[in-house]
DNA sequence: CAGAATCCTATGTGATACTG
DNA sequence: CAGTATCACATAGGATTCTG
């Protein structure tokens, strides 16, 4: 039987779990939406997602970085740090999916309280 | 906004993480995989997922009825318990995603330990 | 602006033993 | 056979503070 070992030094059997390793974390599904439509820089991300702590941001940009899935490119401007990240192909090949789960999840799992 | 209230009474805005807060249990891809093939009893079940405790197994299985995608019929035979679960058709409509992420994962997460 | 470091809490998961 | 109950542990996530 095959293992899949991912960047993260973690190992699965089932590449399902694999996969939803790295989708499954809390942020990254809202992240990798944002990166779908265009790059942007790590403040960008932070005014989007205001929910998320600058600490766990990093954490999972960090996870998708080692994952191949985004990539980062930094650059000084005017003596302040601009640090970018955009989906890598490997990336954009997931988005399929991800959407499919957007889809689903609008599809099936709403229940609005009003109505309950 | 659309808020997304689960079974579970998790509340979740992004319908991407609503999802994954089912598939992305540790042992529901793999329960999955196995029903979408046939019914099995609890105990089946365990005999499969040799490392999955009974605890975390029933646990995940509760979330999964919970949220209809499978369903669970009881009967006593021979003055035994015989518990069958099954996929639900919400469930079955699920399945194709759960294929999608494991082609994914096998196509693009394998590393093999000796090639690296 | 981006990020690293620290501390704290909630949750998921697991091992074991017990019950109808 | 199919659970439940209890204890213990690892991890994820968040709040706050500090730095180049």
């Amino acid at each position: 039987m095959n293992e899949i070992y991912l960047a993260n030094n973690t190992t699965f059997n089932c590449p399902v779990e694999a996969t939803t390793s790295l989708i499954g974390k809390k942020w990254v599904p809202s992240i990798l939406m944002l990166l779908a439509d265009k790059p942007y820089r790590f403040g960008q991300l932070q005014a989007a997602l205001t929910k998320c702590s600058k600490k766990v941001l990093k954490q999972q940009l960090n996870l998708l970085s080692a994952s191949d899935l985004i990539s980062n490119t930094k650059a000084t401007v005017a003596n302040t740090v601009e640090s970018t990240y955009q989906l890598t192909p490997l990336g954009q090949s997931l988005m399929p999916i991800v959407f499919a789960m957007k889809h689903w999840g609008n599809q099936h799992l709403i229940c609005n309280r009003e109505s309950a």
